[in-house]
DNA sequence: GTCTATAGACCGATAGAC
DNA sequence: GTCTATCGGTCTATAGAC
């Protein structure tokens, strides 16, 4: 957000966001370790100098970057549910629905940087700041799983960290095959994380007949 | 599989597959580009010389690391249904769930490979080689789900392609978190993802009290 | 089968001119 | 804000002795 292309004065050129965007998507192409800075400028059509004057290190951009996919996520689970469902015997499934459904949606939107995020392993002190975030979010997620266990709304057979894990280990398995502009849209992928996760795939009897809808 | 530690004779030292059980753990831990020869030999206590002896460079390492996770997934979809479910109108999705739960064994006994293969972006000719095994056995995977939804055994109304790749990224997000020894074992991990992804996380009336069994 | 030594290329980062 | 030039370091891979 910040700026946008909107009052920048000068010699024209690149500002960090602009940067920002062919960097994360360079380092989701190649690899972060394998993507030079000579690679970027080249990208940008600028020097590698040039690209060291609006980022102090490589590790900066990396830290820019899964910034805003973490800042993302950790706004869907503090985010509260609109009041509309409140306070009835199945509040705490019906925040995770909505925590579900929020998280898929900042995946979509945020795909390039939440891509890369999920592809970080920690081997440097930028990437585990990013893995604490990460495991605090996991964290709140594994409550509000126990917490509708408690209530009665999920089934208690498995353990809520288990839980916790497949259901967004589903979701973030999105970032491997989405691509903006398919046939599947934010709210429609959404739709089918929350049926299959919840509900479930397999037919019961009792279930209306329905047809394949792609 | 192959001799195992039977009758190797001559000077003591590695082969091949003690060479490949350090480097895909090196691999796994800094990734495969941010490992060097050099440090795949510090491990090894050997010299760079040595492992380039045994394997003809960097990218034949990798090859054969993939190899055994995919000829491991092939095996699976490729393993007919023990005959004893055989031959009802629930045929489909008998095998399905046959091969969800022998993925997730997979995993789990090969999980260095299969981690390996997972991180893989397709950015050298070994890496895309095995992208393209890994397409068609979700292919095989597609299919099965597609004719579960035919039989009618499964719910029709998602994408048999996204059924196929929401289900398996929930199995493959297990080499994300899971260790050898934990508390969960194979069987266990394998009823858990077969539960959540059949018959969904939601408790729904007429289901038996349960109780957390962690 | 393991070693030392070295080649040739590329890396991240800095200095300083314009 | 962008450039050229360059430093010190690391990488994959090869050559050849033992």
């Amino acid at each position: 957000m910040s700026e946008m292309q909107s009052t920048r004065r000068g010699r024209p050129g690149y500002d960090q966001q602009g940067i920002l965007d062919v960097a994360v998507a360079a380092f989701n192409e190649y690899g972060y370790d394998a993507t030079s800075i000579g690679m970027l400028a080249e990208r940008l059509g600028l020097s590698k100098s040039a690209v060291y004057h609006h980022f102090g290190s490589k590790d900066e951009i990396l830290d820019r970057a899964l910034d805003t996919a973490l800042s993302g996520l950790e706004a869907v689970v503090e985010d509260p549910l609109p009041a509309t469902v409140d306070q009835d015997d199945a509040h705490a499934v019906a925040r995770l629905e909505h925590v579900l459904r929020g998280a898929v949606h900042v995946l979509v939107d945020q795909l390039p940087a939440v891509t890369l995020l999920l592809r970080v392993r920690g081997n440097t002190e930028v990437e585990r700041r990013a893995l604490t975030r990460r495991r605090a979010f996991d964290r709140r997620i594994t409550a509000l799983v126990a917490e509708a266990q408690t209530e009665g709304t999920l089934r208690a057979d498995i353990d809520a960290s288990v839980v916790a894990r497949l259901a967004f280990g589903m979701i973030n398995s999105i970032v491997e095959w989405y691509r903006p502009g398919g046939r599947e849209g934010a709210d429609r992928l959404a739709d089918d994380v929350v049926a299959i996760a919840l509900d479930g795939l397999r037919r019961r009897s009792g279930d209306p007949a329905s047809t394949p809808n792609s």
